[in-house]
DNA sequence: TCTGGAATTGATAGCGCTTTCAAAAACTCG
DNA sequence: CGAGTTTTTGAAAGCGCTATCAATTCCAGA
């Protein structure tokens, strides 16, 4: 069934159909109501393609699966995609191995005119991606933060304020060896929690030890080893902020196969994403994290390119989401001596 | 620049042009060649709406992202994004929380023409989903096994075989009581693995016993919860199956709070999906797994619409992948007594 | 009852491709 | 060298919508 059958069985023209479904208001309330019913009650969809051409709008955004980042970008997509569903927006997926491969994915989806925007992640502070979009003109939004010379809309989570507060937390308990599991060496996000976790030790008069930090992908191995290798060491670090729930899996398996009590000997805080498969609060023992749902930012982050594409300029578009810091029993006074 | 533009400044034909980028075999092999070049030169690419139009297809796979199994589902679509990269085909992800929900996607997507195909997940073995993608002729390929009246082409992994071989193997050991941790209720690949470890059971005059399996969402806690239940009781098992990489964090976890050694005094196989975080052979101690690569599987998945969508008949595919039995440390001979 | 403007509805021209059918060019060979 | 093929290229008609502009209907006010 298409526009024409369709508007022939109500007995109206497309064009009166057509705006009756797409909202127009000069159609008559009745009549609308009318289409509405029929169309349900017929099963009429427009045909998307067709629209897609006619309206000039490809009613799409694209989003490029990391492989470095999947369980993140799986959450966050549910999240883009139930605030997008309503809306005839799709969600067009591209895995990516390279920022190389891509810079030549963005230009392919742009250059066939497949999605309206993008949704960039894990950006570089300038970040060539970013570049890239603003010049060849695909609207896009960045989840964390880039600087590049033209104003770029992004949504971003506090991840300084976030691993400021939890290592002055930890300072507070009286821990003055903290080690950090940090993400990727460069990321935006990286740089941000590596500077709050300086800055508050600095505060303190305490000097950060490069030493106790670690730089890498969200896996439980790098967790495990790095805690592992530091743990075995003389003056050991009585606590841990780890990146992810991933990696502070990691920490514990360390923690608990060097004989040490987590929560007791060892404290430690992790950042938690809130996956449905990991809960930090029914862990044994529970998990004191930094906590930031990355499904609400996917929600919000559609919101927010539906806004771009309506004409918000990306110089306006720039949210910057507190995080929790949620104390549970990881975490503990640092151990005597 | 359109294909208008494009044609006009080679001095040819819009048809001869879409026809030399299309591979049509009747154009001549120099002006092919020309085409290509100043295609790549000019950076033209057709606009893809206006394609799918004209030729009826929607060129995109649709896949449902299932809130319950978003972490195999980004690996999964990994693997399909690889395998569809270059063939113009796009993956559109649409998120779903209920299986009701799944099926007014469908409909939506096959009514407006959005998707040429669906990908279909965790299948029950008479799937509702699939006798509507049958119903309304929206070509789709099961990754699992289900069985409606029509043919269905599905990719599933040997699950019951692998999970008898896993049993068998902790019953050469020595093992009398073997739990297992399985999956969602229903599912076929739970009751596949379900049917593999009771076979392998009953084949040695062992009897099933229904505490010593839990079903549920593959999650760390229904692992961690199961475990310490099973081993703070006298007649504990000596032996764990873990349906996901998941669960075996949480039966870990179980047993170490348990004061037990893995691999000595508890021995864990897990089925392993082969997650890019989560490393089986680099654990400590290292696990012991039913191993399957899910990016692989949707690699061939992605492999086998493309036949579907050519016309090879969904009756003649079906592909029984089989499953590695790898053991490491962490299977050991029954503890004594 | 008639008129003019507001409220509705229609006819039709694209949107940028692919593809059918026809035409032109390039070969074959007697 | 020209008729008959075979290659190669073009013109133009859709694909199924949206959107422009024109036509119709409706209704208040004179």
């Amino acid at each position: 069934m298409m526009l024409r059958d369709f508007a022939k069985a109500l007995g109206l023209s497309q064009t009166t159909v057509s705006r009756g479904l797409n909202d127009y208001p000069e159609v008559n309330p009745a009549t609308r109501q009318r289409i509405r019913e029929a169309a349900v009650q017929l099963g009429y969809r427009p045909n998307a393609n067709a629209r897609r051409l006619a309206m000039g709008r490809a009613s799409a955004i694209g989003i490029a699966l990391d492989l470095n980042a999947e369980v993140h970008m799986s959450e966050f997509m549910y999240g883009v995609g139930k605030s997008l569903a309503d809306s005839g927006m799709d969600i067009l997926v591209s895995p990516t191995e390279t920022a190389l491969d891509e810079l030549t994915i963005y230009r392919r989806l742009a250059a066939s005119k497949r999605v309206d925007a993008v949704i960039l992640h894990s950006p570089y502070p300038n970040d060539a991606r970013a570049r890239l979009l603003t010049d060849i003109g695909l609207p896009f939004i960045v989840h964390g933060r880039a600087e590049t010379e033209a104003p770029v809309a992004w949504l971003d989570i506090d991840n300084e304020g976030a691993f400021r507060r939890a290592t002055e937390h930890l300072l507070d308990l009286g821990h003055k060896r903290i080690a950090m599991v940090n993400g990727p060496v460069g990321r935006t996000f990286a740089e941000h929690r590596n500077k709050g976790y300086r800055d508050a030790l600095i505060a303190r008069g305490l000097r950060p030890d490069p030493r106790l930090t670690v730089h890498g992908r969200f896996t439980d191995e790098i967790g495990f080893r790095f805690a592992q290798s530091l743990l075995e060491q003389k003056a050991a670090p009585t606590a841990f902020l780890a990146g992810s729930m991933m990696t502070s899996l990691g920490v514990f398996r360390a923690i608990r196969s060097a004989g040490l009590t987590l929560g007791r000997d060892v404290s430690v805080i992790a950042h938690d994403d809130v996956f449905p498969f990991l809960n930090a609060d029914r862990m044994v023992p529970t998990m004191s994290t930094t906590r930031s749902s990355i499904r609400a930012a996917g929600t919000r982050t559609a919101e927010l390119v539906m806004q771009l594409l309506a004409g918000r300029p990306a110089s306006e578009i720039h949210e910057l989401w507190p995080v929790e810091l949620v104390l549970r029993e990881s975490t503990g006074p640092a151990p005597p001596g």
